[in-house]
DNA sequence: AAATTATTTGCTTTTTTATGCAAGTTGTAC
DNA sequence: GTACAACTTGCATAAAAAAGCAAATAATTT
């Protein structure tokens, strides 16, 4: 998309566009963005240190870095942006009128929540806050917040509270956000966030597995689900990729 | 397109030219729209000043931007952003180390959260995933989100749950979210919100009700709390302000 | 219709804000 | 330690905003 730009920028205008810079790279130079914004670096500075002050971003002898998540930030920032929602799609062909979905976080998650279709009655059982938030947007809709310590690291409710609340629930499907994933299943590295995505597929009667193509065949320390648990594995590719060729026989279905 | 109108424009018709020209680029440069529309920048300024206080756009040094802008919230609202924050310090003020707070949601608590001290060892208990959200950036603060039926008006946790919930907490402070305040007390509009703050300020040993001035004096439908029940009334204003006066013999201590 | 009142607008002056530049200081790297 | 980049501070300039005033216009009353 091509914007008609403008010769003057305002300044909060160009605060938003440092803001913007941040959430896509986690961290900022002065000089970059003196070049980029066309002003000296000594507004860059300037403009860094009221946001700093907003606490809006975390700044650093050079340039800024980014807080561990804007959770203002707008969709259309957000790294991979088109794979995420063509997941998202995939995801909600599979939902039906009146279900009960589980679900967990992570930016996938998201792009599903912003993406959701209007007229779906659709009761959704998070332990993310702002998957929770993003959903109330739906009216249709109905959000319960599983809650919980929240994790200061992945932002969602954790501890034997929520795993027990889990446990009462039966849920048609389990949407989990995936951080490892290859040909022996699912994995994490957060413990206290496996139990938690443990619970939650235990009280599904199907497992979705959406993940970005080039995060399949990593693995990480804790192991969540085995490959024959996730009934459907859903990436941005066609389900006939040949990356995807070895998952063939483990998962039920390849979105 | 160059439109040379000589026939004259009433001040209703130029505004909703701004607002239109503003959903169309997200911004407008005062001098631009002092050409385009052939009226001295002073009732351009004039115009946006206006708008802006309906709340209908962002004004900003050299023009005004639209709310759907890239900025956070907490920014958004320049006008009250300072006032919140001298309510957030008094608030901050009364936190003590090791202490358990109970708090809704609510901008002025968003800006409490903000604005917390590094330092500071506290528990946090909430209904409200933003306020929870915000919370976690803090690495010195535990947050135990209250999970519930989420609301989509009001976005807090409510229902016979979470009323449940917080009567097991015994907590020292409890900060509430105000819409209504007279001398009477607090008061809300919407039910299962009052079900919720009543039960929280059930389950704190004291209670502050940090609100703008600009707010008091107002009242809702439903009753939350009454006066004396406020163990500090906070607002932006020197506690001696004459608006305050009302208030000194039914509260326990302004701020 | 005329008179009165209120509103709108532009102009001038003063104040504030935004930005770049220069000089001196601090921090970082080799 | 030396060298260089990044930061701070103060200052200059230009643009924008605020405040007050006066003319023009619109709305209201009589």
């Amino acid at each position: 998309m091509i914007v008609t730009e403008n010769r003057i920028m305002l300044k909060k205008e160009r605060q938003a566009q440092i803001i913007k810079q941040l959430n896509l790279h986690n961290k900022v130079l002065s000089s970059d963005l003196s070049l980029e914004l066309n002003v000296s670096e000594d507004t860059i500075r300037r403009d860094l240190n009221e946001l700093a002050l907003e606490n809006v971003i975390v700044k650093v002898h050079g340039g800024a870095l980014s807080k561990s998540y804007n959770f203002t930030a707008t969709q259309a920032d957000t790294y991979a942006y088109d794979k995420k929602n063509i997941i998202a799609h995939k995801a909600i062909s599979l939902f039906r009128e009146g279900m009960t979905i589980l679900c967990s976080g992570g930016t996938t998650m998201r792009a599903i929540a912003n993406q959701l279709p209007e007229n779906l009655h659709i009761t959704f059982f998070t332990v993310s806050p702002l998957i929770a938030l993003e959903l109330t947007e739906h009216p249709n809709v109905e959000v319960i917040l599983l809650g919980g310590k929240l994790s200061n690291t992945s932002k969602i409710s954790v501890g034997g509270e929520v795993v027990s609340k889990i446990n009462e629930i039966k849920a048609d499907l389990c949407i989990l956000g995936i951080n490892g994933f290859n040909e022996d299943g699912i994995s994490d590295s957060d413990y206290e966030v496996v139990q938690v995505k443990k619970a939650m597929i235990k009280a599904s009667k199907q497992l979705i597995a959406p993940i970005i193509s080039e995060k399949l065949n990593s693995t990480l320390r804790l192991q969540v689900a085995s490959s024959d648990e996730v009934d459907y594995l859903i990436t941005e590719l066609s389900p006939d990729h040949k990356i995807l060729e070895s998952y063939q026989s483990k998962v039920g279905f390849i979105l």
